[in-house]
DNA sequence: TGATATATTGATATTGATTATCATTATCTG
DNA sequence: CAGATAATGATAATCAATATCAATATATCA
């Protein structure tokens, strides 16, 4: 079974807050690890229902929190104003263009940009934690 | 009274779209314009409310989505999930600093930015109609 | 000016996403 | 294995935002 750092991070969380493992937590990790990235609540449901229909929407919102917390995936919350998730370990930051006819999403990350923005926030007395960058626009295809 | 450009510019949307003028609406341009901005609906009901207590809630919903399309002002939505307004009409484009801990909002911009993020944009075959820039941290305030 | 068509309003219901509640069940620890 | 308690799933509650609808206000035209 790969994924093998995730579970164990997911493993390690759970133990430092003195909760317990579930076999649903478990099913549902292992959906989130296999599935493309930029989940909605909803769809990670759908798939998890596949493997164990007796699950819940709470059940899986509740898991999601976990994950956010222990650091394997992050929100990701777009001017739709639906809450996607993303895996985080293992993946290089990065921002999102977002192609507003077609839906698309690119990850893309500019290592200039961030030091302006460092710089910029420095200008201001701010001590960056974390930052939000999304450019909306159109995709090539969208476009012919 | 102050703000006549801004209430022609509305003034001409309403009549663009065949809509009409009323009280109402008067009173809540009127008490927008005057505000500070980073409105939420909420805080422009209650304002609203001190010189016209008869308003609804559904009302203010309705006129800001008004003020949106006609230019006047734009949707901010942060990380907390609670929607804002602020004006648009005779300030410049401007990103957000955002402290985690006091709240404050400090509107900032940076030419070179912007500048990268189209060319960023576009070497990804995405043509730019908006972005969303926001930078959350600490304040140097709350961290003294 | 007055009648008519229709846009607007305010109260309330509804939606959709998320969170809280709670009785039942499962997990961990000794 | 037993006891303590965390987790689950169903459902209710919440919260912001939108839709509905009867009553009212506004604009237009005769």
């Amino acid at each position: 079974m790969a994924h093998q750092k995730e579970k164990a991070i997911f493993h390690d969380y759970i133990h430092s807050k003195n909760l317990r493992h579930s076999e649903q937590r478990m099913q549902i990790l292992d959906v989130f690890l296999k599935a493309e990235r930029h989940l909605t609540v909803e769809e990670l449901h759908k798939l998890v229902q596949k493997k164990n229909p007796s699950i819940g929407m709470a059940t899986v919102y509740r898991t999601l929190k976990l994950f956010v917390d222990s650091g394997l995936c992050r929100e990701l919350k777009l001017n739709d104003g639906i809450t996607r998730y993303e895996h985080l370990y293992g993946h290089e930051h990065h921002d999102h263009l977002v192609c507003t006819q077609c839906g698309a999403l690119v990850e893309v990350c500019d290592a200039e940009i961030e030091r302006l923005q460092e710089k910029l926030a420095r200008s201001h007395g701010f001590k960056i934690q974390s930052h939000k960058l999304e450019l909306y626009g159109t995709c090539k295809k969208c476009r012919h």
